[in-house]
DNA sequence: AATGAATGAGGTTTCATTCAT
DNA sequence: CATGAATGAAACCTCATTCAT
């Protein structure tokens, strides 16, 4: 990460241009909306960055990386399988609602604003994600704690916990832990729980 | 509904700006392509619509109106209480997974696009819809099945439905009855099923 | 040609746009130039061109088209090779030096502004115009009246042809006629005036 | 020649534009290809010249000095005209084909990018290097050795020799004194060549 | 002597919209 | 009903230029 590439001013850049993404959407944040944000003029925000999409892309990295780091939490092979899912939960809701997290919703709604080429890059990391939740999943079938396709039972839970962003509310009653746990027995049935 | 309300053309209009907005997005879509999917040119659109945005108003209504249309189904008091979320369920989930169905999608993802003014008048609408499913979580919460606040609940519900627009391939092994069934297990857990 | 091809508009266009070309260059005559030239919005002159550049392409194959019909003289086989080279001289040099000919000025001065794409479809056309030259150029030296390479004498004709756009001045003393035929008595000696 | 005017930095910098400029043109030129030919910054080119412009006309004066270079030979009065001009000539033709000699043929192709102000300052040398070649043409027709109108003499020689720049390749078969008694030959025809 | 950051004017292009026909 | 032509505001982006360091 050399000065142009990872600079405080780019972050700070990206930071605005997240935010401004997530509030009113990648196509109608114009250039000019996010050099406001940060006070420069338009023109400036090129010598940063090459291309308007390439700050879209340069959110979604950054918001794709915190899903990855969520996910890499080393396991001990000793603990539940139930408690890994648990894990993998918990710590995706939470990347998904600290405060600020713009990149993350961004990663969520606006893959459609992709070109072909970037989609690819960011799909590849997707799947890295997607990897680790199936790995955790074949776990759970082989002790017989779940059935039926492990494609779609990922894509259930990590569907309901995304569509979170758009009504969870981090100061309300429900904690994370609470929604992990209510999420994790819809698709874990109760009944499985047994030594978590 | 009068003839330019909604005449055969317009129709054919709104159905073919549902299937652009769903596939680009909104503001990606352009009157001229939208015109060119019904062979017509941009200038004769505006013989329908006043602006663009209303054409995004109109295919809204239209969404919103079958999501209410779904909601709306008459129901014998005497019906186990978790029955009638089962009902009001799979009627939702039929609605958003039938054939081209692409109004209800894009009522889901660009509610950004809209002004203020018209955004109130689909709130409302979308109020509508939320007031029937409340009064059927009010009977469950009444009868001890669920537990905790029944607004959350709701947009847990809905949310988990909703998002499977993204995923869900009703050429698949899952049953739109299985996937209802599946969410209802999770938030109106199984010990309550007693004498549905 | 239809009406978006060639319509009359389409046209002034393309003679606006010559004029500048010429004049200040492709590259600082902007499309908003243009534009007033004809009286027009600048956004307007993309109803009848996709890019800038469409308009340079369409003004050289204008020019190229012209240079070509100036080439493609029927004629017949008794006459003396000289006489042809005359006439391809003179039709060559009238067709540059007709009254606002800005298209032919622009062939031969803008051809680095092209993309390769585009360039390699004009220089398709100079081919044609070339060989007619060279086949004329063939019987000359079968006829033994020049010697050495065709490619070189036909580049140094055409190219003291063509440098004349930057000096030449029809209301001056020297008619075409004149000048075509000192450029003759050049290339082929005067002792091999025999018959024409 | 202070360090300002004519530091090595500075040659190096009027080399590598010239070289740029006549391979894409100066308006395509942008100062940033410049620097980064020469291992440089963009801010940094304005250490060494004002502005763009003055870099080209650094880079015409640098062509049109050699060409009055190649003009100013001494001629011993007693030489034949007639061997006076093809001396002019091969001069000229040896200074326009040299390794790199990028700036001559900028000073061939640039010229509608100066400013008024600049253009009459390149004008000037230009005027100086046509007296030069006036002067000879002017004993040429004094011998009777050729006829007509010298001002338009001049033009279409110096531009069949310019015009070479196009397309003469020294590595080619053409030797440049050849490619002089060919242009010779035809300005000054063969039955004038008595006593050279 | 040189740089890195930033400017701001201006370029090409897009696109919703208008309107005479 | 529908079109073809045109608009004009605004978008993204470029680039010569400046200036503190």
């Amino acid at each position: 990460m050399n000065t142009v590439d990872d600079s405080a001013r780019r972050r700070e850049l990206r930071t605005a241009a997240a935010r401004l993404f997530r509030k009113v959407g990648y196509p109608q944040a114009t250039v000019r909306d996010i050099a406001k944000a940060v006070g420069m003029q338009s023109g400036s925000i090129f010598y940063y960055f090459k291309t308007k999409e390439d700050i879209l892309v340069d959110v979604m990295n950054e918001g794709m990386r915190q899903f990855l780091e969520a996910a890499r939490v080393p396991m001990d092979d000793a603990v539940h399988p139930r408690m890994k899912l648990r894990t993998l939960l918990v710590r995706h809701l939470m990347t998904l609602h600290q405060r600020n997290n713009d990149e993350l919703a961004v990663v969520l709604s606006e893959w459609r604003s992709l070109s072909p080429r970037a989609r690819r890059q960011i799909v590849a990391q997707r799947d890295e994600v997607e990897a680790v939740w199936n790995r955790v999943l074949r776990e759970l079938a082989d002790a017989r704690l779940i059935s039926g396709d492990i494609a779609i039972l990922r894509l259930a839970i990590l569907g309901a916990a995304n569509w979170s962003v758009q009504w969870y509310d981090k100061k309300g009653k429900l904690s994370i832990d609470e929604l992990a746990d209510q999420l994790l027995d819809l698709f874990v049935p109760i009944s499985a729980r047994t030594a978590s």
